[in-house]
DNA sequence: GTGAAAGCGCTAACAC
DNA sequence: GTGTTAGCGCTTTCAC
């Protein structure tokens, strides 16, 4: 017969009764207690050290009805701008004592999202934050009191915190650079038009182009899906609905890589026949050819912003104070290099 | 720690209440259990509705002692590989019907691995999948036992599933593709060499030379970070240390990207004066000047096998019959473009 | 089919 | 300072 590992998970009572003490004594010493005499919190502590005693989490959030765990819900970790948010508030997170806990929606339907909410309600978490940049409804039902949330590049929700970047802000200063630097037939390539943060670049490109007295058109405008493939695309599409065009504002790097490449087989150089300003600032625009103009936001910090906000809320909430709810909006920058 | 209070819940003895029934039967409704008639369950059905009950997952673990969570330790989801290999864990546990809770380790030290592990345990893991590529010892001290274990990307550990893509072998691919193409002086630009799939290709640049009578040198070696500014600085370092240097195997896509662009800065033509194969087969690296000649993996399709495994090594435990361990290798692919 | 009792591992509240 | 009692919300066991 194999050796039978059946290692039960020590448990507080025995750690008492090895130690000597009663079960509140070790759950004090657990939780630092300042009650307990010095002489009993080492003798516990040497117990706890002996029979590698863990404490059962579950127990201890099931009676205080709190749980160390938050919720994220987001989707498309391939892409540069989830994955950095996710980063930094993976970060602030575990800096404050939190853990995640991660619901990915990667379909945009009310269902994908009424399970992810109930996944991470049915855990307990002490509150959520919710990075789904799809446009549309506030996704959650009401009729249950969802955990505090802070949503992330989403539409400003009513009564609640929404953490941006000026998506709009960023795209006007791209195309502002585009048009300083003389180009005069500027067209934009989009993400996908449902997400909020797509719309908001697109609007940004037609407010610089309204400010200095131009009336942006249809033809100037194709919609990519983040892809450097679909910037490629894109740039073909522009260039048939709309021959004059001399410049492109491209409303992320990877698209603008693509540009950047449809281009160079399209015979245009960049950037003397086609000027070209991205977004991101991704880690590799630097080196592209030739290296990205692009615009620079710090979605790290935003995540970790996202993740103090949310602390707070809880923390107010906690303490029955009332809540206030903070939006805020981080500026991104103009990063000049040699692509327009 | 910091937690707090969640909201005041509905729970199965109100249901129960309002429902007329007792709270077993309600249990036996929401675990699909046969033994109830159809018209006791279309009442607590209607009830639960009514209320909006939900039934709190943390006492349910409690009792159960099984948790619908797995733990994903992992780092570095700003780079292609692991944020592609996230992403399959998560839609394979989702479609399995698993949450995900996720710990970072940033640092490589055995205490934050201790802590992420801590971590997982309090909250009941049902099993962990560790992604953490650093080399060295196997992370977890055995004094306690701790919940059922899947390795990915990382060196093979003993009595334990470990999934990997065969970088030897890729690397080798990618080294032997650019000795036919008549490349002579073939140097290598690394990840950094602490991890263990950085060696791993390293040893396969060097198979692949010794298998066609040369002698890997020191002077054909530079380290990177798998960032296009350390491809780039790998590449000025290669050329000095080796002017005869007519070929870089580059460890990943993102320094070839950077090795390209060193490439172009120095006057040097690709593939004429200079091949290169990169590793990853990112999605843009068709888009490069040149297009990149590279190495594909399924990364997502390594996430998804690694739930599966984990979820199939559960089933096993708790089945009681004898654990075995499947450790696997998936063969990885040359991508033939025009760097080389 | 359904219900009553017991208890998962922990901590809040109160006793001493 | 420390112990005792009760119970978090659920499922298991075993009645009936």
């Amino acid at each position: 017969m194999p050796e039978v590992k059946s290692h039960r998970r020590i448990t507080i009572r025995e750690v008492a009764a090895q130690a000597g003490v009663s079960a509140q004594t070790v759950s004090r010493v657990m939780n630092s207690h300042p009650d307990v005499s010095d002489q009993t919190r080492a003798r516990v502590l040497a117990v706890i050290a002996e029979l590698g005693y863990r404490p059962n989490g579950i127990a201890r959030s099931l009676v205080t009805r709190r749980s160390p765990l938050l919720g994220v819900v987001a989707s498309g970790f391939q892409f540069f701008g989830p994955a950095q948010l996710l980063t930094g508030i993976e970060q602030q997170a575990r800096e404050l004592g939190w853990s995640l806990i991660l619901q990915v929606a990667d379909s945009p339907t009310p269902q994908a999202h009424e399970h992810a909410l109930a996944q991470l309600i049915a855990q307990n978490v002490a509150g959520i934050i919710w990075a789904y940049p799809e446009l549309g409804e506030r996704p959650f039902r009401s009729h249950v009191q969802p955990p505090p949330t802070v949503f992330l590049s989403m539409a400003p929700q009513p009564e609640a915190a929404t953490l941006n970047v000026d998506n709009r802000y960023g795209a006007r200063l791209a195309t502002e650079h585009l048009i300083e630097r003389g180009y005069r037939h500027i067209g934009i390539i989009t993400g996908p038009l449902a997400l909020w943060s797509s719309q908001q670049r697109k609007l940004g490109w037609q407010d610089a182009l309204i400010a200095n007295g131009r009336t942006p058109l249809k033809k100037q405008v194709a919609e990519g899906d983040w892809s450097a493939a679909s910037g490629a695309a894109g740039l073909r599409q522009l260039l048939r609905q709309y021959p004059k065009l001399d410049a492109v504002f491209v409303s992320n790097d990877q698209m603008a890589l693509g540009v950047l490449k449809a281009a160079d087989q399209l015979g245009r150089r960049v950037p003397d026949d086609l000027g070209v300003v991205g977004f991101d600032d991704i880690p590799e625009a630097a080196f592209f050819k030739p290296a990205l103009t692009t615009v620079r936001h710090d979605l790290l910090e935003l995540g970790r912003l996202a993740v103090r906000e949310l602390h707070r809320v809880i923390q107010t909430q906690q303490s029955d104070r009332p809540a206030t709810t903070t939006s805020l909006v981080l500026q991104p920058q103009l990063i000049v290099r040699e692509s327009a």
